[in-house]
DNA sequence: CAATAACTTGTTTTT
DNA sequence: CAAGTTATTG
């Protein structure tokens, strides 16, 4: 402890242990050397350095019960932010496990941006927005760039909004306003990039609303410029702590040094090994430069692992410490023995799912002596969600319960989005986003046509498209259909909206209400597609979610920022997920698919990236296999339909740094004489496993019998083909032909290029002469 | 305006 | 290949 001010003016080490002695602290029960000093180093910068498994929530709970309990703070005067609302969950159940009620009492316990709403609710005005602002979500934000880039003249099709989307996000984590944006910026974009950034922020105070992204740039921004009310905060929050500190960007990194800079009293934790948000902004130089940030600042790394096997462990550090630049830690568990990381080879991508779901079997049964697995205990974990669909597709047919982590999210479905649209409108009026997300849904003959009356209305009166839409009713600007309904809708909105405000009113009956008479329910009651049935289960899941707040408000209010969805249905089931979706949990038996070179390590991320890239990927794989409590299977297959075609693969190179001591290559089933022996022993696992499991493996036989009798894949016209007119003589009336889609058919008629034909089973379509083929030549092909 | 045919485009994404 | 988006046409 050296150099740091105040704080440890007050109050010494000896102090606190005396103190600590004199009354039992259960929290400290059970805490090793490491998490307990990182318990008791109260005062000062400090970074947790806390390997995966080393029980570093355990060691933040407690240093939180400890403040607490030394009455070093009160409750409201420590600020802990995590990054995900379920992080910030668990934090506070085990808190208050250790302290009873008391955690009521945090209100600054929470997610980077549930905090900076509080904070900027309070100083909306510094930014020139006003207290009530609204909270966008990534399809608001589009829709509202795409009206940018139109006002703008610019082309969408060849520069996409979500394009410009991901350039301000970038901008908005390094904490760049528009004007901040230094001038190489100024070139992207087609050179309109901040033009078009200024554009939107104006755009976004003109609605009274924020994007994600905003939240930390505006109250990083009055901090800087607003020095009195940085120092209310950093007065207050006498003690800060970060999870997850890795993954902080550089506006979370200066909004936490600005609030750190009086008290100092910072702990940080964070793994650099764990650091697979690079790509999403996150600066894993924040972690490693902690000491110079913050000098004095105390290095505590824990480093006993008590998640997984020895094999398990020494894999995973044996393949991360390929990796420069690490702040490095030696992970070490006291559990010997166990399983080695199995590694296995397949032929191509559905053998694996198929090898994968026997084995998820064989385990739940209980197999070669290994307890039983319950399903629960089993996790796959994919580097890119596409790949989920082959397992998806094999554990239908053998009907093997699974549930997928990290699909579109509750709240993100679109029937919720509607109806929350709705509920926007209800409490605001004037809300134009969502006024433009629900006018047609459902129709009420209101196309483009219709809505640009209602935007020129609403534009020259400058106000919303709900006063747009009753000016344009009064002028008669719509026809009499559109017209009747949109009045409907208008005044539709003003009723829902005097039913808000009045005294009594359920707002939960309001809801249901409000979905009944806009006919939105009805829209899918009378939808026939399969869908339809789930999204309106969707919709009574929503009121139901409603019983947990006071009002429509508050209900909206919170939803902009808590997206997460965690069902955990009874079931039993095993989970599949992304490896970025399965950072913080663990699974007894965990399969990690898919390694090869291009997919895992990624193609993209290494193009975009280069070694950084590569690093990253490495770390994902680090992750992965450290999610593993007792048993870790990596798999690859030597083919996969890629886009529609056969790619053959090569072992990930993440495969030959696998220690291989620790590593059992596996036989696939099937396989007669198994061709490793002492060559094997000395080749590299790469070659081995390549050997031994792809050339033997029953898919590679029926490979060789099919590719003697036709090709592998079929021979595919290159994209993008230019339809080559000639062929439109070729037809005549009266012509059989193929069509890929509609099958054999005879052509009936012929317009230019465009031929009438009647189908043998999808009936008369017009189709391009392009797309159909004469019927002799469509026999010859080879299917 | 809505239905349907044609075309395009493919990572990871805590808020 | 297949989901999602755009363009055409009745």
């Amino acid at each position: 402890m050296s150099s740091f001010d105040e704080s440890d003016a007050f109050e010494g080490a000896s102090l606190s242990a005396r103190a600590m002695a004199a009354r039992p602290a259960p929290y400290l029960d059970g805490l090793n050397p490491a998490q307990r000093e990182a318990v008791e180093a109260l005062n000062g910068p400090v970074l947790m350095l806390a390997g995966a498994g080393t029980g570093k929530t355990r060691a933040l709970t407690a240093r939180i019960a400890h403040l607490l309990a030394r009455g070093q703070a009160r409750p409201n005067e420590i600020l802990a932010v995590t990054f995900t609302n379920k992080a910030a969950r668990e934090m506070k159940e085990r808190v208050a496990r250790f302290m009873g009620e008391a955690v009521e009492g945090m209100p600054w316990m929470g997610t980077f941006h549930s905090i900076c709403v509080k904070i900027l609710r309070r100083h909306a005005e510094l930014v020139g927005l006003k207290s009530n602002f609204t909270i966008l979500d990534t399809d608001d934000q589009i829709r509202l760039l795409k009206q940018v880039i139109a006002a703008a003249n610019i082309d969408e099709k060849r520069w996409p909004a979500r394009q410009l989307a991901g350039l301000i996000d970038n901008w908005k984590n390094r904490a760049w306003g528009p004007e901040q944006v230094p001038s190489a910026g100024a070139s992207a974009f087609n050179h309109m990039g901040t033009e078009l950034y200024a554009a939107y922020q104006e755009r976004l105070l003109t609605l009274n609303a924020v994007d994600f992204g905003d939240l930390l740039l505006h109250v990083v921004t009055i901090f800087q410029n607003h020095p009195d009310i940085l120092e209310q905060y950093q007065r207050w929050f006498r003690y800060i702590l970060v999870d997850e500190y890795q993954d902080t960007n550089i506006a979370q990194y200066l909004w936490l040094r600005l609030l750190a800079a009086k008290h100092k009293n910072i702990c940080c934790v964070g793994d650099d090994d764990q650091s697979i948000y690079g790509w999403r902004g996150a600066e894993v130089g924040n972690i490693l430069r902690f000491e110079k940030d913050f000098p004095g600042a105390k290095v505590i790394k824990l480093e006993q692992n008590y998640r997984s096997t020895e094999h398990i462990l020494a894999a995973a550090s044996g393949l991360i410490s390929a990796n420069a630049g690490r702040l490095g830690k030696t992970l070490w568990t006291d559990a010997e023995g166990g399983e080695k990381v199995r590694l296995i080879g397949h032929w191509d991508g559905e053998e694996e799912a198929r090898w994968i779901g026997e084995e998820a079997e064989a385990l739940q049964r209980g197999t070669r002596g290994l307890d039983p697995v319950s399903l629960n205990d089993q996790s796959i974990l994919v580097r890119a969600s596409h790949q989920m669909r082959a397992f998806e597709d094999r554990f239908l047919t053998i009907g093997l319960p699974y549930r997928v982590i990290g699909g579109p999210r509750f709240y993100e479905r679109m029937e919720t989005r509607d109806a929350m649209a709705y509920f926007r409108l209800a409490v605001s009026p004037e809300d134009d986003l969502a006024f433009e997300r629900v006018v047609n849904t459902p129709k009420r003959g209101l196309g483009d046509k219709g809505q640009q009356v209602i935007q020129r209305s609403a534009r020259e009166a400058g106000a919303s498209l709900h006063v747009g839409a009753r000016r344009a009713l009064a002028s008669g600007g719509l026809s009499g259909r559109a017209a009747g309904q949109l009045l409907q809708f208008v005044d539709n909105i003003d009723r829902w909206h005097g039913l808000t405000l009045r005294e009594g009113q359920s707002h939960i009956e309001l809801a249901e209400m409000i979905l009944e008479e806009s006919g939105y329910t009805e829209m899918w009651q009378n939808d026939k597609t399969p869908e339809a049935p789930g999204r309106l289960e969707n919709l009574k899941e929503l009121v139901k979610a409603l019983e947990a707040f006071d009002n429509l408000q508050g209900f909206l209010e919170h939803v902009s920022l808590i997206m997460d969805n965690d069902s955990q249905d009874a079931d039993e089931k095993i989970s599949i997920m992304t490896l970025h979706a399965a950072k913080g949990l663990e699974f007894p038996v965990v399969f990690l698919p898919g390694w090869e070179d291009g997919l895992f390590p990624s193609q993209r991320s290494m193009d975009e990236s280069g070694l950084k890239g590569l690093e990253e990927e490495r770390r994902l794989a680090y992750v992965g296999i450290t999610r593993a409590e007792r048993l870790c299977t990596i798999s690859f297959a030597g083919n996969r339909r890629v886009y529609g075609q056969w790619q053959s693969q090569l072992p990930s190179r993440f495969i030959d740094e696998l220690p291989a001591r620790h590593v059992e290559v596996l036989t696939p089933p099937g396989l007669y004489g198994g061709g490793y022996g002492a060559a094997g022993m000395s080749a590299g696992i790469e070659e081995r496993a390549a050997r031994a499991d792809v050339y033997n493996s029953p898919g590679w036989k029926r490979l060789q019998e099919r590719s003697a009798t036709r090709p592998v894949s079929q021979p595919r016209e290159a994209r993008n083909v230019v339809i080559d007119l000639d062929a439109v003589s070729d037809f005549t009336e009266g012509d059989r032909v193929f069509h890929q889609k509609f099958g054999y058919g005879t052509i009936e008629g012929i317009e230019g290029d465009k031929l009438e034909v009647s189908f043998e089973r999808a009936g008369l379509k017009h189709v391009v002469a392009g797309f159909v083929v004469a019927a002799e030549a469509a026999d010859d092909v080879p299917f």
